[in-house]
DNA sequence: TAACTGGAGTGCAACGTTAAACTGAGTCGC
DNA sequence: GCGACTCAGTTTAACGTTGCACTCCAGTTA
């Protein structure tokens, strides 16, 4: 199967050469514009392209040059909106850079995430951009691959990966906060995880403690629910669990939108209005959120910064592997809507 | 910039056929399980590997073998919930057979959607999952490329390409049919657009009124709206125009749940009450929906047939690149919720 | 005039892999 | 005892590009 003679005789740059009565490197200058080729060889160079429909060959260009023009995106899922968005946003940053992006799914798969750790298929892609889920800390120190990595979303610091992220403490305990400076004073927030390596979900845990905290009110452990993942179907669960329990919160701080959009169907479900008996506060802004009901007040990561930074790492430690890991902060603000 | 000589010393397969003392042959013999390799050398050469921590590069075995082990995704935007969702099924079931994904999102530029069917760039793809947005039917018969190509979602009859839809007609029948059920008698329809090649949106119009016209109710084309794309804001814009002009209608089919997403969203802002004002129905079965307020009934494509079966085709097709053109039909039920 | 300079192009080798053809040694059947 | 076959391996020649070192010619310059 899949024997090469089967496929159609490809034309390559030597058909095209030999037409253009010139030679492949010829050709090869003509294309990549990296020597001076004179306009009267560089028509006839054209003309024979067009006549052929010559195309290039980029497994061959690949090979030769070693660069694939490719880079991987690996994330949990890409049905989650707050991926989706970003993943478009890194296509169109990535097409201005003459790169293609090219998804892994890991789903939360731990063997999925030391495969992309490993570099994923060598030759195949030029850098990964990796919003990991359940690896932990250890895995990326003892890295034996080099291609390049910037993790998304992760806060590792030491961890000697660059990575690109918002503030997460800040950022839940800005969320936190706006729940309580609007009055809630039982704030409870879904959405933790316990992860050994650090990570995302305890440090947001954490923004919401000092926030309870620098205003005086009692950090209660019964309020905070963890969740396996970020759909809507765990936030809906957890608050469920939340009311079932009779825990009665006023306000609701979310680690994502998803959980947010969850929650706020569990709550109609039994009847209570949000925001008047409940406030509801996501983080991500997906666009969901604008035309919800009621629509969702929210932390906004600025994600076009994050695509488009992270990138930017990417390339510049594509271009110099050994230097300085860096890790940025991406800005984020506050996007009050309806929900609370 | 980019010189393969400041890269580090890539393993090959001759540095472990040389640690194993072997020849090359040998080395990818035991990768490929191709031929048959005495238990002893099959060790060594593993043995050899993870010595070297030896990876094969793609590029060169692509070349090679003229085959990429990659296909590409093209949609208009992966933020549309229905795509995301789609290319996670497609992701996951190109995994299983060795493939991997590629994203390229057109956003309908008609200069991006014109590359995708010239084949992208030869050698990169073995074939092209392409869900089309702005372009015409023409197109596709002077296709010059001969990438193998599935079309997602559109149904272009006798154009020589393969392609996987739900019946479009059927499905809007059966969605407005179930509005005209419930009591809808001044039905809307948001979502039309002119395509000279035909296309989802003006077969989704023909169900419309195939459905009135059973159903005895007058086809008024004021109620029928036309919007460029399918986002939550063309939706709502539609649904508001509507109510601004005095339309009242008492059911609105919408040609997406993004659509009907938005137009509930507007119908709120009114202050009017889905479905007791008006009810609303979509197509597509976006998670969202089953979370949102109401909770949204719609037509469900069978998205993990779409994805299976379109890849099939598409494997199909890589094999035996000169077989007759299939065109598949993937089913679609109705699901009730709350909205209609 | 010989020695340089620069522009335009050519030829060769190599990137890492694998299919095909080949080598030898052992086994079998008649 | 000899051809035919199998097994386990090797050697060779690509796959389509491109970087490098080279050539060739025309125009300067000393």
């Amino acid at each position: 199967m899949l024997d090469p003679s089967t496929q159609r005789p490809a034309v390559g740059i030597r058909d095209v050469a030999a037409l253009a009565r010139v030679s492949p490197t010829t050709v090869s200058n003509v294309l990549s514009g990296n020597r001076r080729v004179s306009a009267a060889t560089r028509e006839r160079v054209h003309w024979a392209i067009d006549q052929l429909g010559y195309r290039p060959n980029l497994s061959a260009r690949n090979l030769r040059v070693r660069r694939a023009g490719l880079i991987a995106v690996a994330v949990p899922e890409i049905g989650v909106p707050y991926f989706a968005e970003l993943i478009g946003h890194v296509v169109q940053a990535a097409r201005e850079r003459d790169y293609t992006v090219l998804i892994d799914q890991t789903e939360g798969r731990l063997e999925a995430e030391q495969f992309v750790l490993s570099g994923m298929n060598p030759g195949m892609v030029d850098g990964i951009l990796f919003s990991p889920l359940g690896i932990e800390r250890p895995e990326y120190e003892n890295r034996r691959d080099t291609t390049p990595l910037v993790l998304l979303g992760e806060r590792i610091s030491g961890s000697g990966v660059d990575h690109v992220a918002i503030d997460n403490v800040a950022a839940a305990a800005d969320a936190t906060g706006y729940l309580i400076e609007r009055g809630g004073r039982r704030i409870a927030a879904i959405g933790h995880q316990e992860r050994r390596g650090g990570g995302t979900a305890p440090q947001r845990t954490e923004g919401y403690r000092q926030a309870l905290e620098a205003a005086g009110l009692p950090y209660d452990p019964s309020l905070v629910l963890a969740t396996s993942k970020y759909h809507r179907r765990d936030g809906a669960l957890a608050m469920t669990e939340l009311l079932d329990r009779g825990a009665q919160p006023d306000a609701v701080f979310c680690y994502s939108d998803l959980v947010a959009l969850g929650a706020i169907h569990a709550l109609r479900e039994r009847g209570l209005r949000v925001p008047e008996d409940v406030a509801i506060i996501g983080i991500d802004d997906i666009d969901e959120g604008r035309y919800s009901t009621p629509t969702l007040t929210t932390i906004e990561p600025d994600k076009v910064a994050i695509a488009r930074t992270s990138l930017e790492l990417l390339f510049d430690r594509i271009a110099d592997g050994s230097r300085e890991p860096r890790q940025v902060v991406v800005p984020h603000t506050l996007t009050v809507r309806r929900s609370a």
